[in-house]
DNA sequence: CTGTATCCTCTTGGATACTG
DNA sequence: CAGTATCCAAGAGGATACAG
């Protein structure tokens, strides 16, 4: 009798980056952050550009942000000598390589919006297993 | 010495889909929803063993958050009909979906270890544009 | 085993007013 | 324009005890 002891393949399921997974969330997370990050991808901003990018946001909660994200080394904060003085912010290299998944993140959003518009066919009740 | 004008091409940078971003962050937000999603990645798992897998998180927040995950349609909660009752929960379609996007955020968060690691050779100190 | 209930703390974020 | 300071509200999350 071989194979008693069942495969349960993936019953202990190997947590292999979830480290990788916190280091980068920490970054992301929040409910401005990643905008941010969104609406600098193309290209250097001003602080009152972004503050119109994502009307929503409070001039305090932004600088926080930008700040916390410069000292992650995830944008740059530059001085511009202009009259009335500007600063540009600009996604580092290291910020740059988080585009690609907050590209993934936009590509899942559609589809969670899609999902919502069809939540048809889907039993609600409580699924005993087994019950199809 | 040519350049000087650059082009500025970004300036009037479009915010293309920041309200899909917006919807899937809302999925994957918090301290442990992204874990969660990712241990359920390979199959499905019960909540005692998402307890293990995931040990600083308590019961009460592991509850609210599978609860609220499968309320969004990512995961679904089937009964097992067990002697000692057991529940599994497993990604939905839906919730596969998140995968490849929980994918990048590990590459990134690989690239941000290493960055953490060498920080060297970059002045911190107040820039001014044109200092280099 | 699979949760729920209560209480508590910390962080995020908004509103407003003010500075350089 | 580019922030900072202060105050306040809401939510996430932890600890512990308890329930089905």
């Amino acid at each position: 009798m071989a194979m008693v002891l069942k495969v349960r393949k993936n019953r202990s399921a190997p947590p292999p980056e979830p480290c990788a997974l916190t280091e980068c969330m920490a970054v992301i997370a929040g409910a401005w952050a990643p905008n941010v990050i969104w609406h600098l991808r193309a290209g250097p901003r001003r602080f009152s550009e972004l503050r119109t990018d994502i009307p929503p946001v409070s001039a305090k909660v932004l600088s926080q942000r930008l700040k916390e994200l410069e000292a992650k080394g995830v944008l740059s904060r530059t001085i511009q000598p202009t009259s009335p003085p500007s600063v540009e912010y600009a996604l580092t290299p290291l910020g740059q390589g988080l585009v690609p998944a907050l590209e993934a993140i936009v590509t899942v959003g559609h589809q969670l919006k899609a999902a919502r518009m069809a939540p048809a066919r889907d039993q609600s009740l409580p699924r005993l297993a087994g019950s199809v």
